[in-house]
DNA sequence: CGCTCTGTTCGTACACCATACGAACAAGCT
DNA sequence: AGCTTGTTCGTATGGTGTACGAACAGAGCG
């Protein structure tokens, strides 16, 4: 090897000549995304707004990325990424494994909350598709059938997705500095419990002055406590569906 | 009762003098949005061709609605009648009621996929109270606390939800008419495998040409049964939590 | 060095969107 | 018949995604 080519890496690593620089990267371009949807909202992100973001002109975007669509693509797969269990701390028990992915996924949507209502999926990603062999790793060892994994892994995925969406949209009203949407709705419960028509409803918030019980029950249900509690139980439902019945 | 009287109804069903009727209702308005979202999908409901389809102006909507985001609220509360068990038609017994409750939501989510992703809920109209009523209702003769309760009825309904919305995602893909976006993700899926990345998948999928290999295991993954599969999990393992410690 | 090629950038234009504003209309009352 | 006011809707504004094609600049060559 001759000195010239001291500082030049492995050739895989090199651009191959003739091939211009592009000024932004996919990656780059998701992230500001991303940024921005978490700032300040995903309505927010909009292809002038990235490009402003990255001083580039609206339609540099498109020489990236075919459709507005694509790009949310990106967003999603690099949201993906941050699901994934650092390789080496994935439990070999399957009930472990399983836990420590679920609550994986759980921080990450907790994180960016908008992306559950906003992204909708389907578009499996490089990052996405490790997901999933994650998940196939974590029941590998499990002492379930063919189909058996695949079902354990669809419920805990099922169950975690459901409540992360539906703790991010309570959380959107429960934590913005606007106290109006919540007081407007405790009103209008409050009306229509006032018919009557709602006794199991008004049994379980007892009686008297509720003012605060809206919100203590609202946060109840946000309550990390109850995601946890509710993979456990589905987690048990799983264990015990092997023990009582080991060949189906 | 003077004769002139006759042929009026009680005084609650008239109308207050002065009040003048409109043209549209809400509810009206709601339906024909679900009607134009079922037929041509979400992104066809817009406030210029709700009116359109009324044959009313387009800012006529407005006078019934503040925003577009309350439309969407009207239509969701209609969507949440559609999940209402008739009464009753509700099992006494609580894992028979949460079934029933789970399955019905199950299908009206079926029916109107579009609804999972576009309407971003947490706006509890009178429907959707009378949809927790009903729940509350399915679990008042379990044998769990307050809290047992909550968290069963939180569990069901986080993995209906999260169950839906994925099996709906997927169905868009899925069913439409166009095949390139299957056969597209299909032959991606096959070049990360080709990497060698992906152990776990390759030995769920097994050997050989998988062309159809994929098909079926979407199609597998959109199976009614495998959803009341989960469903008993959830509810075996409530009923476990309760037999094992009764008190907590 | 300048020329050419072409990958990359981006200005302009268009169709569509939600909706603010205020004018026009008509139903029910006196 | 005239008035009041709830209801309808035409127009206009500022936003959106993106098609089109012109302008730019980096790399290879002579």
């Amino acid at each position: 090897m001759s000195t010239r080519d001291q500082r030049r890496g492995l050739i895989w690593s090199e651009r191959a000549p003739g091939e211009r620089k592009p000024k932004f990267t996919r990656e780059q371009i998701a992230k500001v995304a991303i940024e921005i949807a978490d700032a300040e909202g995903f309505e927010a992100v909009s292809m002038r707004r990235i490009a402003d973001e990255l001083g580039a002109g609206t339609m540099t975007l498109y020489h990236y990325v075919r459709t507005k669509e694509d790009l949310m693509a990106l967003m999603e797969d690099e949201l993906a990424a941050s699901i994934l269990v650092a390789p080496g701390e994935l439990p070999t028990e399957w009930r472990p494994a399983l836990h420590r992915i679920a609550i994986s996924s759980y921080r990450a949507f907790m994180r960016h909350p908008w992306a559950l209502t906003s992204l909708r999926g389907v578009r499996v990603g490089p990052n996405a598709m490790r997901h999933v062999e994650q998940s196939f790793m974590a029941v590998a060892n499990a002492p379930f059938d063919q189909q058996g994994k695949v079902d354990a892994l669809g419920i805990v995925d099922d169950y975690v997705f459901g409540h992360a969406i539906r703790v991010a949209e309570n959380a959107e009203q429960l934590d913005g500095d606007d106290a109006r949407p919540m007081r407007a709705m405790i009103k209008f419960a409050e009306q229509m419990l006032a018919t009557g028509e709602f006794p199991q409803i008004e049994k379980f918030l007892g009686p008297g002055p509720r003012t605060q019980a809206w919100e203590k029950f609202a946060r109840f249900m946000n309550d990390t406590g109850r995601f946890l509690r509710g993979l456990d139980v589905i987690l048990d439902g799983l264990e015990a569906r092997f023990t009582q019945r080991p060949k189906k």
